[in-house]
DNA sequence: TTATATGCAAACGCTTTGCATCACG
DNA sequence: CGTGATGCAAAGCGTTTGCATATAA
């Protein structure tokens, strides 16, 4: 998770201009407690007057994860999905499958894995995406629909 | 990697009729050396008289990934693509980045990982998604374009 | 002032669907 | 025979693009 600000901050930085739509989108973004498709930022936009438009959120979500500000993630489903995270060295997401909250994790641990699958395929790894999915603190919690 | 075999006897397992086209579709998938796109697939049936539809790839496909025998890939570029597989407990690919090839690995042991994870997020992990990508041993050894 | 970002709507690629026909078992 | 599979083409969804206009720096 990310805060406007950082998400701000990271645009100025990059050299971006800081206008309305990008503003409001990284308000959007950073409201959001797990992932997100850009139709449903879209609609979180509309509120606003004047409401950006489909193609400035695409371009937006695309400038932000060009940032390492949001990533994509691919859900069990099939469908994907955005997620807001810090620009960290690396890191991964645990995904909620009941209330779609999202979290990050760091340094898994990963590397020896890494290198033992590079002895055994002869492959060199360069890089690799691992999404962890499951039921988060608080809808175990929960009987259902209590979050 | 399956054989076409192996992809009609798991189609006869399932009670699903085994057919023309799911019979040619099940040759090319086992013919693929790497991950492989619904478009690809169908390319590869034109030459063949009848050529199965799209509906129809799309649909056995889709019936393949059922029984296990065919898995999703997202690529890094953000693109889908199919990998044959075999129907093995679990396991994860490591995909050529340069080739495309894709093979399977098994049993990385992940598991302590995951606890790890879970004790730290609070989150109950019950599925993830490995995906590995690098270079594999042949497009090392050759300098470029050789395979 | 001037490059950048925006908005609109149409184009896009991939995948799914409706419905009549066909064929495996 | 009867149900399940196929083919076609059109619809669907999420995403991208072209171009004129607006705007941040």
């Amino acid at each position: 998770m990310v805060g406007s600000r950082e998400i701000v901050e990271s645009l100025a930085g990059a050299g971006r201009r800081l206008t309305g739509a990008r503003r409001a989108v990284a308000e959007v973004i950073a409201a959001q407690p797990g992932h997100f498709t850009a139709e449903e930022v879209l609609a979180a936009l509309r509120t606003l007057r004047p409401a950006p438009g489909r193609a400035t959120v695409f371009r937006s979500l695309d400038l932000l994860t060009s940032l390492g500000l949001v990533e994509r993630v691919d859900l069990p489903d099939g469908s994907h999905a955005y997620v807001a995270c810090k620009p960290a060295e690396h890191h991964h997401h645990v995904v909620c499958e009941q209330c779609g909250r999202s979290d990050e994790v760091a340094d898994l641990g990963l590397s020896p894995i890494l290198r033992r699958v590079e002895a055994r395929t002869g492959y060199r790894i360069e890089r690799h995406r691992l999404e962890l999915f499951g039921v988060c603190a608080a809808c175990r919690a929960a009987p259902a629909g209590t979050g």
